[in-house]
DNA sequence: TTTCATTGCGTAATTTGGACACAAAGTTCG
DNA sequence: CGAACTTTGTGTCCAAATTACGCAATGAAA
């Protein structure tokens, strides 16, 4: 995929599966916020999600990892698809040839890019400090944002935001989250942060703790944070085994 | 979409959105079973779940709505999309080769109908008895199956049709569901039947009406199921507007 | 050394959930 | 026609989970 722009959108008839592409929603945690991975597409300067096209001979899911990979540096990122976005006015005739015509791409009213597109979305979590964001060669800039001060984003890609920290947040009622977004050790302060943030709501301090270690995932090491102005609180890391259990299996569920 | 079978397969090319279909796992419920409905497939005599394409500019909700309006007969369905099935081996080339064949339409490699497809999985909640299955130009049966003892489907529809039973099970621990597969009125003995059926196992009578009238969406009317060889139970309806509510709220959650 | 914010640990009150008892209702059987 | 049988309506008891706090301990900063 290192092909120049203008190949890829020359190309793009051959290369890929037609009228379909997968968008991220990149999610990272930094300094107490809820950040995503954000593009800003060359030309017309509106920041976008990193998305890309699925190879004919490609799996949806490769695809969606094969964009995180080129935008993060990160392998073995948790991803997982949540919604189709399949209306079809959600891709723009007019606003497509006009990014081809300022690429300077030659088209007709046939090539590829100006059909219709069907996107699948996808949400990923990732450990903020480990990734190295990258932009692609359709974009000058690759940013984290903070959730709460997102712009206007590219086509229906606000939307689709909306949906996957919708679907971000059903997961956390029966599944546990942390792991991907965390680094290794991290302290039950931070972890209630990170809950605290996605819900958009405070959590009691110690109830929360007693929650979150009855669901038996959490070891906690005989190390503290130092270097804090206050009492140096535990590191705990996730046990790796009983997280993936947990995954599987789900937390409580209801019924 | 009432054109002969040779005609779609052979102007599929320009009507339809391109290596896309939709596939509908429409459940039913019906003497206390669970139940999908199932065509069979003409010529190769292999069940297969309702289908069918997306047209160049149709919505992709629409496209699984005309399949299911045109399968049984209903409107205002209960429809949500759950998966979208991209792996490249799942739509086996060689087979569909064959299927051409059989139904005598001339083709090269090139067809439409060879090429790669994706599918997005929907789940349906169906009135059983207000429903009348209907084969399409594609099967001559249109029947329904109790859940466990649903064939080897075509393709990859085992695996959708397991994954939309895990999707509608999510369902179930945060929203309610019902209003769309009992009649109008019902008994709580026969809401908990239902969902027991989903769940795979037993619940407790009275615990589970203690729960369920907690929810608050169910009035119970002053009629009873009369004839039956025991006390005559109430009859319940769902209150559409809390039912709506629920729907959108969730009901509880775990944080 | 005192102050201050925060952590670790704990307790009481309340709510929810699971297991079960019993009387009432309606058909069926003797 | 009444006894037997099955299922419903309602309620209780107890354990587990949830919520709302209290308080001493810690470690940097004042």
């Amino acid at each position: 995929m290192d092909k120049a722009k203008e190949d890829i959108l020359e190309l793009g008839q051959e290369l890929f599966h037609p009228g379909f592409s997968v968008d991220c929603v990149i999610f990272g945690f930094h300094e107490n916020q809820l950040k995503v991975l954000l593009l800003k597409m060359k030309h017309i300067d509106i920041w976008a999600l990193p998305g890309g096209f699925v190879l004919k001979e490609e799996d949806v899911e490769d695809a969606a990892t094969r964009v995180l990979q080129s935008r993060t540096g990160l392998d073995n990122i948790f991803l997982r698809q949540f919604h189709l976005f399949g209306q079809p006015g959600r891709s723009k005739h007019d606003f497509n040839a006009e990014l081809l015509k300022k690429r300077q791409v030659p088209f007709d009213g046939s090539h590829w890019f100006l059909q219709r597109f069907m996107t699948l979305g996808f949400y990923a979590l990732v450990e903020y400090s480990s990734a190295t964001p990258r932009p692609d060669n359709n974009s000058d800039a690759c940013e984290w944002w903070d959730l709460q001060q997102v712009p206007a984003l590219m086509q229906d890609h606000n939307q689709i935001l909306d949906k996957a920290l919708e679907a971000l947040r059903l997961q956390l009622a029966y599944q546990p989250i942390g792991y991907n977004l965390l680094a290794e050790k991290f302290t039950m302060p931070e972890l209630q942060k990170l809950y605290e943030t996605i819900l958009g709501k405070q959590l009691d301090r110690r109830n929360f703790q007693r929650k979150m270690l009855t669901y038996d995932i959490l070891e906690r090491l005989d190390e503290r944070r130092s270097g804090v102005a206050h009492k140096a609180p535990y590191l705990y890391r996730f046990n790796q085994e009983k997280y993936q259990q947990a995954l599987q299996q789900g937390l409580q569920g209801g019924w």
